[in-house]
DNA sequence: TTGAAAGCGCTAACAT
DNA sequence: ATGTTAGCGCTTTCAA
């Protein structure tokens, strides 16, 4: 029994000679009520057996909203946007939405490409977890009159609705989580600083280390070109290489940290003895690491849950007054990369 | 600059004076020919000043086609899916097509309802990489003419596309490696046996185990009640408490491997030492595990990127003469959850 | 080379 | 409670 053309309200209004408006109020939600219930009863009857199916293309068009967001990612291998999708994914289902996902590659420009293609697909709004400090993107949805939530990055402009992690804080939990250890002299691997996550984490480390009367000299300080495991390795040789000294290490993010190891390795040094290393994410699996990672875990399902309620909420009323920022905690995971600082031959003078 | 309004071809049209018609032409790359070259240029002009889209929803109704396909996936938190995904993209991309993604969460009703959604947005084809061995989906897509991919997983049935990996070459390698490093008492952790994977590597396994004259004892076998950490780890308990004597487990997927692990660690025993582990599938960052498993790769990503291209192809020529399936070659990751068998104190007969 | 007009499937005034 | 009708934005046949 295959059927190569699908079934239309026009068929089921025909086969059961009544008229299409008929047949589509009896099978909306709102409007069946000003039907009788009998031919409700019918019509539905009708529309299960022969398989009739909305197009959404044509309800789209009249009703000018597809039911659809674009979520913005930079990349799936990366860990980390799974459990974002899910989240968001999770209230979209509830209220009808679907999602496209794209891709930025960590690429403005293809990002600006997509949300493009996005537009034209016509969704109704907009989820970007892959903005840069300065991005075009926004004011492309601005332009368009399409509402957009950032996750995880934040822009430098204050009006766009946001949802994040206080990065401060969980950079401030690294610290001082070190700085419990006995660590003094930590360095740190940034990620490129165009991304507002980067800049952000590497201001609270320098802050946090100087509310402990702790300057951080240049040196201590290298950025990775990305925030992937390559940079962080390549990154890392160049630390070690100029800080012979350093005893702990807070990477930008948890792939970054796995760079970082490797770079370790290539040094001969072990971790956590010869030197503490601290992630940022809490990537699946750590716990099954030969070193597993001590991380700043942040809430991913819920930033995704967050995100989509408050993109929904947008659409729903298109007026925008005033812009939200949701912010989430993050939480320290301490596993086993980090230990206390060994007492070994004094050198510098403190403690 | 905030216009409310999409920009229409009608726009276009009462702008530059000239029938909407003209316009569609103008910027259609196939019909641009029959309108003249100076037409052209000013309406793509026109077209970019003034920011116009096409509008999908449009397009599909007249049309026909969304130039969209659907892709369902079990559960996008394991890790095996998500390359897959990028491959089916990366062609997607080239071709125009955006994907829509949903999940089955390993339920063959929930898998229907996603389904069917997907077909009410109107999607052009469908990737199913979520089968069962008999699975209503399949009926579901060819009742209403949608084309059908199968990745991964396959149906009974034989009448229907497919991609998938050679998975009883994969057992045999595991099994053939194993057997090499002088392992003689082999269990198997099997997944649910409605799932084609599960069956398959199952019967794989024995039938390899027959080829060098093993026998498998039923107790060897143990089936877990899906393909994740939790359900190896219970399934693994069970087989360690049934086979004392064993020295080698093969696992039908990695996360079932990782349970082992878990279990094996409870009963006290270690791995490589005690008990040989192998996996199958290669998941991200094995690598870095406390014991690197042993595992059977696949090409995640080049699966991706044939089913896509099958699909599209099916479209194109939606007429259903013969069925493909397109089979790729496994490879063997030997890491150091295998090792040979240590000569302990002889007990059974055989060498 | 361009214009006029129809129609894809749906919903929502506006009748009745 | 139900029918009639218009129109969302687009492509394409037919006409000029």
């Amino acid at each position: 029994m295959v059927q190569r053309k699908r079934v239309t309200l026009r068929d089921l209004a025909e086969h059961l000679n009544i008229n299409t408006s008929t047949v589509s109020r009896a099978l909306s939600e709102k409007s069946s009520e000003m039907i009788s219930p009998d031919v409700v009863k019918r019509v539905r009857k009708a529309a299960q057996e022969m398989g009739y199916k909305q197009n959404a293309a044509a309800y789209a068009l009249k009703m000018g909203s597809t039911k659809t967001i674009g979520m913005i990612i930079p990349d799936l291998m990366n860990p980390v946007f799974p459990p974002i999708i899910r989240g968001i994914q999770s209230v979209l289902d509830q209220y009808g939405y679907t999602a496209f996902l794209a891709y930025s590659e960590n690429n403005e420009g293809t990002a600006h490409t997509e949300v493009e293609r996005l537009i034209s697909r016509g969704v109704d709004g907009i989820i970007y977890a892959a903005a840069f400090r300065t991005d075009s993107v926004v004011d492309l949805c601005k332009s368009q009159g399409i509402p957009l939530v950032l996750v995880n990055r934040v822009v430098d402009q204050g009006d766009v609705d946001t949802v994040k992690v206080d990065d401060s804080l969980g950079i401030k939990m690294a610290v001082d989580h070190l700085l419990d250890l006995g660590h003094r002299k930590i360095g740190f691997i940034a990620g490129p600083k165009n991304i507002s996550v980067s800049y952000i984490r590497l201001r609270a480390f320098t802050r946090t280390m100087a509310e402990h009367d702790l300057e951080v000299e240049p040196h201590r300080i290298v950025e990775a070109h990305a925030l992937s495991e390559a940079a962080g390795e390549q990154a890392m040789s160049v630390f070690l290489g100029q800080n012979p000294d350093a005893t702990a290490i807070i990477a930008s993010n948890d792939l970054i940290a796995l760079g970082c190891f490797t770079a370790l390795k290539q040094f001969g040094y072990t971790c956590p003895k010869r030197m503490s290393i601290v992630g940022f994410n809490n990537m699946p699996y750590l716990d099954w690491f030969a070193t597993p990672l001590t991380t700043v875990s942040i809430p991913h399902f819920q930033m995704g849950e967050r995100s989509a309620e408050l993109l929904l909420k947008r659409i729903k009323a298109d007026n925008v007054d005033y812009n939200e920022e949701v912010l989430l905690k993050p939480k320290l995971v301490i596993r086993k990369s980090t230990a206390p600082l060994i007492a070994s031959k004094k050198k510098s003078g403190s403690t």
